[in-house]
DNA sequence: CGGGGCCTTGAGAGTGATCAAGTATCGTGG
DNA sequence: CCACGATACTTGATCACTCTCAAGGCCCCG
């Protein structure tokens, strides 16, 4: 991983200066399973992921599921619209979040700084939204998965020897449910690129991408 | 897809106290075909539909098209994130906006009540992206049509006599591009909720909601 | 060593796409 | 006001991509 972030996102209460009552920020740690918030909670707080990885998804009644997004270490997750949340989050792998009050976005009376950063985090996350609604409505399987690596190891990927290497922190599940594919799609079609030498694996959790310029290409569209 | 730089985002840090520079917000009138903004234009500005309607669309290299939403009285659309538009702007039916500048949304020196109107929609915006990332991953052709044609005449249609009349301002191409489907499957579609009874027509752009019962029962689900 | 997930692979079916006409509808100009 | 052409919509036949159902293999963990 770009090993990350926890420096980056300094925690809103260090800073201060002249308000009187800062929101105080709370720091909360998961284990794999455990929901940061639930589909009908109410939407009290605003999180930041500083380590883990979190996966934020909607479910029909009949048990179709879409995954929204993954959360990774540095993103800020549990928007509010309304009092309560319309969707589950989820820790697929044990990490930790930063609490902030959700007023410190919903007015104004507060934390300026951070204020300006959960904003500005949910203006990157329509712009991510954009991209996945894309994905979902014009591209074939191929070119989904191909565009997820692509996405996912610029996040997490660690290059060696004109090799990246990126761990898929999720399931094929997941991932089916992230790209509007099957279970039985995603494994072919990772299958398909493994026997044409643009990935290879390590123990199915590790992906290995051998032809960076192969995969942009599988993903189609301008990167 | 694009890779969303958090540098493009750092807020101007120092907000000067006094505030004497309350930005004006212009009023602009587009006829048909006429672009808010393409894809590459600097995002200067954040609007509010006032009359008309819109459609926000994305395009890749090779002509497939996405309609990220459609704008409706009422809606904010033009959302910032780095310094140019990802995405196409249009009028589809002649109106008017409010140009809000940027910085009311994205610094916090200015109109407050706007400052918390824009960023309350943009909160809205990513609901409503939720939902539509559902409707292109997991649900059917019909479920598509069905719901798209509950949402719209929930917030454009009008009831009389146990019938919802509900205007289509948009095209079937640019319905298809909206729901992930192709022209001739949006026909079909509403052809057979036609035959079935669910709906009528009246000239192809206005559609008669006869029960509502079994649109919502298609539509499936809670959307 | 055995059990249970998870992942992969295979065969067959089905939904929606593609290709191709045919039919309304609308705008324009005679 | 009507004729014409262009555009948009509908309908049909066929195809292909992805899903479904089913089985087998791998890996992790007790």
């Amino acid at each position: 991983m770009y090993v990350t972030l926890s420096s980056a996102f300094t925690p809103a209460i260090a800073a201060p200066v002249g308000i009187p009552n800062p929101a105080p920020a709370q720091r909360r740690t998961l284990s794999v399973g455990a929901h940061l918030f639930r589909e009908g909670d109410i939407a009290n707080n605003i999180y930041e992921i500083t380590s883990g990885v979190f996966r934020l998804s909607r479910v029909l009644d009949d048990g179709r599921r879409q995954v929204i997004a993954f959360g990774l270490p540095g993103d800020i997750i549990g928007f509010p619209n309304g009092t309560v949340h319309h969707s589950d989050c989820e820790a697929i792998q044990a990490g930790a979040v930063i609490s902030h009050r959700r007023h410190t976005l919903d007015t104004l009376k507060g934390d300026d700084a951070t204020h300006q950063r959960l904003l500005h985090a949910a203006l990157r996350e329509i712009s991510a939204m954009q991209d996945h609604l894309m994905m979902l409505g014009r591209k074939s399987a191929m070119e989904k998965v191909a565009s997820f690596l692509v996405t996912l190891s610029d996040r997490i990927g660690t290059c060696r020897d004109e090799l990246t290497r990126c761990a898929l922190p999720m399931s094929r599940a997941d991932i089916a449910d992230f790209l509007g594919l099957t279970i039985e799609t995603v494994s072919r079609t990772l299958t398909r690129l493994r026997k044409a030498g643009v990935i290879a694996f390590d123990r199915a959790q590790t992906v290995l991408i051998k032809d960076k310029d192969a995969l942009l290409s599988a993903a189609q569209a301008r990167v």
